[in-house]
RNA sequence: GUGGGUGUAGCUCAGCUGGUUAGAGCGCCAGGUUGUGGCCCUGGAGGCCGCGGGUUCAAGUCCCGUCACUCACCCCA
């Protein structure tokens, strides 16, 4: 500890033992879960040009306005760290032709926003998104937050809250801009500056201000779904209906708009209680992002997996997520014994077993307190009476009993020891 | 970008209004058991007191700067 030059930048983080085991339980269990619900992963690179992020985030959000890391290249070209992962995805399928403008894609990776850190916001952070292509009909809304509360449950997160509204037709967008606009002009002096700016730039946005005086102005006003189509209510009910058929319960928020640019029809948020000020772990909505000269139609989300961990852990879930080591422990007194070992152990490793040695010369009692902080659930031992016997011994750990074995008896006995489990947790 | 709090051992922290060799718990290592873990007992190692500058006879302690962590605003996952 002390000097700055073993820390990594502002905001960012190695993730190391003993939490990288949260990581890949989290990860391992998404994966199952996402390929039962035939999603696939895709691996977009985490620097793109920085026009695939403009174009499809919005040039008025924060986001792409000063949050980025932008550089410029050797070839002097403007390239962004992904801020976050639906734009680079969209730019892969649009390269796919119509085919790709089908497909169930998902996402997990590290993501760079070069913000203040603080509670549930570093610069760099990792989500896992989820993006449904094509498909413009609200059975795919209804499923995409399904599966959104189906990983969450799956994590083990208790009392999370999903907040869903509509942001209305393609078609309304400008017609609710305009309509709230005009009734906001009314009480104008009442909002605060940002707001103000707000109105011409983006009206929606007015709705989640948190100013005491700007919530005042709000509360006042019809939900926005007034202003829109009848087709736009429609397709609401359509979602809400469905995710009702599926168990799946949600509170109608009609504040709720969301910052991106690029959402139009159903947009939700899943926030936990545990949380501080960021308590959203997830958000997402429909939406239709101009690429290449025409537009994809989608609907997806992202969690913040930092976030999820860090409520995970408030709520004591962690230990139920992580599984303990166990294995073998070999353990040797002596140099002949010491030599034998070291074969033994690359005899059960190819066998699949997960095991290991102390490989400093050490004392026997150093070797168990090892074997015991590795939590081995069996330990070998072998010193001069084993080797001259051509024996070893077998102790259970939990039990402590020991038994005293050959060959062809030790390797039928570790038959009942688990095998190192290739496919994840 | 703005504001508050914090930086002392691997970790969590104590250190009163500046005063002599900077402490505790946990962890680590070793011994108690000359071939046996967890519990217990004993001992040991480990500190540019974040970094730089200033005030002072004297700074972990006060002042300034800086870096980082943390919390909040803005906004987002």
């Amino acid at each position: 500890m002390g000097t700055d030059q073993y820390q990594p930048l502002q905001g960012m983080s190695d993730l190391a033992a003993p939490d990288i085991d949260i990581w890949q339980a989290l990860e391992s269990k998404s994966r199952k879960l996402l390929d039962g619900y035939t999603v696939q992963e895709v691996r977009t690179p985490v620097l793109e040009r920085t026009s695939v992020f403009t174009r499809s985030i919005g040039d008025t959000t924060d986001i792409v306005q000063k949050e980025m890391y932008t550089f410029e290249d050797r070839g002097g070209r403007s390239i962004t760290l992904r801020p976050e992962g639906t734009a680079g995805v969209m730019r892969h399928v649009a390269g796919q032709g119509p085919e790709g403008s089908e497909s169930r894609l998902y996402y997990m990776g590290p993501m760079f926003r070069a913000e203040r850190p603080q509670a549930g916001r570093k610069r760099q952070f990792h989500q896992l998104g989820v993006e449904f292509l094509g498909c413009p009909s609200p059975a795919a809304d209804a499923e995409c937050i399904a599966l959104q509360q189906h990983l969450a449950a799956e994590w083990g997160l208790e009392n999370c809250r999903v907040r869903i509204n509509t942001r209305g037709m393609p078609e309304d967008r400008t017609i609710v801009s305009r309509g709230l606009r005009d009734r906001l002009l009314s009480s104008v002096s009442d909002l605060c500056e940002d707001c103000r700016r707000r109105l011409e730039t983006n009206p929606l946005r007015v709705l989640d201000c948190k100013h005491e005086s700007c919530r005042g102005v709000v509360d006042g006003l019809p939900p926005i779904t007034d202003l829109m189509s009848s087709e736009a209510r429609d397709y609401y009910q359509d979602v809400l209906h469905i995710l009702g058929r599926l168990d799946v319960e949600v509170e109608q928020t009609p504040k709720l708009v969301r910052g991106l640019d690029y959402y139009v029809h159903t947009v939700w948020e899943i926030c936990h209680p545990a949380l501080g000020a960021q308590d959203s772990i997830s958000g997402g909505g429909r939406y239709l992002i101009p690429v290449g000269g025409r537009e994809i139609e989608g609907v997806g989300f992202a969690v913040g997996l930092e976030r999820v961990i860090a409520a995970l852990k408030e709520q004591g879930k962690v230990e139920d997520l992580v599984e303990k080591h166990r294995g073998i422990w070999l353990i040797s007194s002596g140099k002949a014994a010491f030599d034998e070992n070291m074969v033994l152990m690359q005899t059960l490793r190819l066998r699949g077993m997960r095991c290991g040695m102390d490989l400093r010369n050490r004392s026997m009692k150093a070797q168990m307190r090892l074997a015991n902080r590795q939590s081995a659930s069996h330990v070998i031992i072998r010193g001069d009476h084993e080797m001259d016997n051509g024996t070893f011994i077998l102790k259970d750990m939990s039990t402590g009993d020991q038994e005293e074995l050959d060959m062809p008896a030790l390797m039928e006995r570790l038959h009942v020891v688990p095998l190192i489990d290739v496919g994840g947790r």
